[in-house]
DNA sequence: CACGAACGTTTACCGATGTAATCGATAGGC
DNA sequence: GCCTATCGATTACATCGGTAAACGTTCGTG
């Protein structure tokens, strides 16, 4: 099942550090999103449904624990959206934005030492 | 406002070539998606209140036009990726791919041309 | 001139999502 | 042992998005 936005949030949180409780995971997202606690509680529930989130009890509550991992989702956004936008292709991503100008010089500097760093 | 992911299939078509009537935007993706044309007819609508299309009368029919570029649509939708999950910038995307095994040879060797070209 | 076909417009409906309050159980303090 | 604060679970509700049918208007044809 997909992740959404908001939830997301969550899953970031959780994927910075690990196991956390509601109340860890709402003091880490609800300030900065204007959310209430009552709005984390739902997310997490919802991952929970979704498999996205472990819980196991720790006394009164519960701790949560990712069980997807950042890489695979952020793997499947970017392929995502390189297959509908950029026929599947990486490059032609790069392009854009190059052709927009917007990579900076460290941008190119890095991107060059990443490409000679994995020829074959 | 927000294009959304059937909307965009639409605009697709019309950056393809346009200007387009309802009935060859249809031709175009309700077969691809399985949808009827009154769905394609919705999604026109949508769009036109979002003021993502223009319609100029043609006779009985309209004929629609993009009224956003592709490339400003595939410049925010990237760059929100990039936000999200990437700092906002374009080399750890192109090293998560690179560490997932996912770039072919040739891949590979259109962005060291690439990158060999924009140097400023 | 009336009727029907072809358009665009309006309305419908359901599931997902964002956002949150309320309910119910339970553990700790008095 | 009982009450209350604290959790998680349940319920709520509005909006958006996907999908489509119904409606209304107009133009061409018989």
């Amino acid at each position: 099942m997909k992740i959404s936005a908001a939830e997301s949030l969550v899953m970031e949180a959780v994927w910075r550090k690990n196991p956390l409780a509601a109340e860890e995971i709402s003091a880490e997202v609800a300030g900065p999103q204007g959310w209430t606690e009552a709005t984390v509680k739902t997310l997490i529930n919802r991952l929970l449904k979704k498999h996205a989130l472990a819980a196991t009890r720790d006394g009164r509550r519960y701790l949560y624990r990712p069980l997807v991992a950042r890489a695979d989702y952020v793997g499947a956004e970017s392929q995502g959206l390189l297959d509908r936008l950029f026929d599947g292709r990486l490059a032609p991503l790069v392009s854009h934005f190059s052709e927009k100008g917007a990579l900076t010089a460290e941008d190119i500097a890095e991107l060059k030492k990443l490409i000679e760093g994995f020829e074959p």
